[in-house]
DNA sequence: TCCGCTGTTTGCTCCAGCGCAACGACCAAT
DNA sequence: ATTGGTCGTTGCGCTGGAGCAAACAGCGGA
């Protein structure tokens, strides 16, 4: 990476999380250590199982990560967005993935070897702290959702998934807030813990309602509150 | 607490993940800087949502980690026993507790001041290392749990969560393992995201097969690989 | 020994949501 | 314009598990 890119690089990252209360100094020379990666839609960062030898930054693009059940069912455990990491686990001791990284869009990323990130890691506490920080604010972000899973029926979760996306990548439309990228039922599904049927039914009641519009992959809340009700299950009145 | 106390319960905390890697004399420092605590079966160390102001190493006896629904439903996030940290958030920076920590027998504790814990980590950075790897690993259990209990039905989870406990508290005895400590059906409902009816209904059928002996909160695996067979969804044979 | 409380058991009814099937709509390539 | 594949829609039947009720069992205190 040429060294102007570097710097330009490093005063984009500043914001990420995982680097902040960094020197701009200290920031460049650790990005000086990665290197770009790219996926187009549907292709992979990584996949469970594999040996984790890369640590992520995403820097452009939409990834969800996954996890298999062993008879091959698929949950989405999280969609990241620009600024999140992820592939951490090689850096802290795990030897494999254990979840899959795929793109959802074309997607880039900054890589560091894990090696180098564990290095980093030892050697530079603001980082660790960072790191611990940040999952930290995952782990706590799953327990809820966890509770959510456990003791919330299937209308609800889904409400929630989108307006959890909006929220993440939502874009200002017409009519409303739209989801910034692709989206079928089956990755709602997955997302959610039911079936594309399941929230094909749903998806089509809350038409009638006029709470969204949707066409194939794309999804926009007309009314974002009465999904609000919906998911904190507030009666209509 | 006196010299020689310190030396030895620093000594007895070597093990802990939290503190692995440390010699015995950081160790000692970092255990004159605690205090104990204490509950009875029932009492709580916190509750959700109080100020994060302590963080805790349990010493001995059980503790369970809860959250409440808004609507007043509560779920078992996770049971922890002697050498399990807990209470952290206050160091990385949330100003009040996600959860509650109940004990569910006599538990003994020792604690540290949030501000206190935040400045070891911000200047041991073994330990900011050692905390990350710890709540690493905890998010990624919690991962494969909440894909469990999004893809499984509640038989599965039942079993699963029963195995659980025998792994991590089971005690030997004439007719197999029994979990080591009083736990009800509301209990373990509460760990399976069912009501105590189901669990009731389950174990008393598993006890007409011979697989559970239980009586008033307390319950014997008498045969675990059947358990595993159900937990795994593996056809009888 | 008795009583009150807590925990457990079991029956019955109901329904949310899944499975399966069939069909329709949309999109991209030819 | 047509076609094939992918994604979405909708109907229907079934069942796992929740809700509710009622009764029983066990335990600890008086």
């Amino acid at each position: 990476m040429a060294v102007q890119d570097v710097a330009e690089t490093a005063r984009r990252l500043l914001h990420v999380p995982l680097f902040e209360g960094l020197s701009l100094d200290t920031l460049a020379q650790i990005v000086s250590l990665s290197y770009p990666k790219q996926a187009n839609a549907g292709d992979f960062f990584f996949n469970e199982g594999d040996q984790a030898n890369e640590f992520f930054v995403l820097t452009a693009g939409r990834v969800k990560l996954t996890q298999l059940t062993p008879d091959g069912q698929q949950i989405v455990l999280r969609l990241i967005g620009p600024g999140d990491a992820f592939g951490g686990v090689g850096a802290f001791g795990d030897p494999t993935y254990p979840i899959s990284a795929e793109a959802v869009e074309t997607a880039s990323a900054l890589a560091w070897n894990s090696a180098t990130m564990r290095l980093l890691l030892e050697t530079q506490n603001q980082m660790a702290l960072n790191a611990l920080r940040f999952v930290a604010n995952r782990y706590h972000d799953l327990q809820r959702r966890y509770r959510q899973a456990m003791t919330e029926r299937v209308e609800r979760r889904v409400a929630r998934a989108l307006l959890r996306l909006v929220h993440e990548a939502g874009r200002q439309v017409d009519k409303g807030v739209e989801i910034d990228f692709p989206i079928s039922r089956q990755d709602i599904a997955e997302m959610t813990g039911t079936t594309l049927f399941t929230v094909s039914r749903l998806l089509s009641a809350w038409e009638e309602r006029g709470i969204v519009k949707s066409g194939r992959q794309q999804i926009v809340l007309t009314k974002p509150h009465a999904l609000v009700a919906i998911a904190e299950d507030i009666p209509d009145r």
